[in-house]
DNA sequence: ATGACGATTTACT
DNA sequence: GTAAATCGTCATA
């Protein structure tokens, strides 16, 4: 392989990213691209600009808080580059990578997206709504790129049909929020675990 | 068996 | 801004 196409190809993110605590891996996958391949052929992928972490045990917020541990949430225990994907509010799915260790359950979800190829197959999944509405939300993306519980517990960085493409360029400008949608769950409400391309118009929530 | 609760989205006032 | 939609999951009994 030549020096030249060493430097071009893509590069999957493989287990030693993914082994990141979720606070940095959070911020380390903007800009990449999450990408999803169907059995019909079709090929979808997102540039990654606004993410989240859940940063373990004694994160209130997090679905692994306190240990909990059931059939729903066990693939947050997995291998760093699992895919835990939830059910949630009766009608919308969520994705997110899980990270640091196996059985220290630490994830980063992914918020929003940059539609950035089969934009016509991720529109059409999303009734027909311009680019800009179709992946700016959990809910959203994982509507888009047909992400729903069949791809929980799956290996990323095996990349089968699901995975993540480092960015090509240096890190996007960033900010930080707090998380969005979590209850009362005293400072764990408040604390910036939110990352996002600064002044990116994908992005779900803009609010610092 | 029951009930409360969502890491949300959409439509409507 | 407020509210409805909609149901799997889990703690409690």
């Amino acid at each position: 392989m030549s020096r030249e196409a060493a430097t071009t190809d893509v590069m999957r993110l493989s287990r030693d990213t993914f082994a990141l605590p979720a606070a940095t891996l959070a911020r380390r996958l903007l800009g990449c691209r999450l990408v999803r391949t169907l059995p019909d052929g079709s090929r979808m992928a997102g540039l990654i600009v606004e993410t989240e972490a859940y940063v373990g045990v004694r994160d209130r917020a997090s679905h692994a808080f306190g240990g909990r541990r059931t059939p729903r949430n066990e693939s947050m225990y997995g291998e760093p580059g699992t895919c835990y994907v939830y059910f949630t509010y009766g009608m919308h799915h969520c994705v997110n990578v899980v990270c640091s260790r196996r059985d220290d359950p630490q994830a980063v979800l992914l918020r929003a997206l940059e539609p950035v190829e089969g934009v016509e197959v991720i529109r059409a999944r999303r009734g027909g709504k311009p680019p800009g509405s179709c992946c700016n939300g959990p809910g959203k993306l994982c509507e888009a790129m047909a992400i729903d519980r069949s791809l929980d517990g799956i290996d990323l960085a095996a990349g089968e049909t699901l995975w993540i493409e480092d960015r090509e360029g240096g890190e996007p400008p960033v900010s930080t929020a707090a998380r969005v949608g979590i209850g009362d769950k005293g400072v764990w409400t408040r604390r910036r675990l939110r990352w996002f391309v600064r002044g990116h118009p994908h992005v779900s929530v803009a609010r610092d």
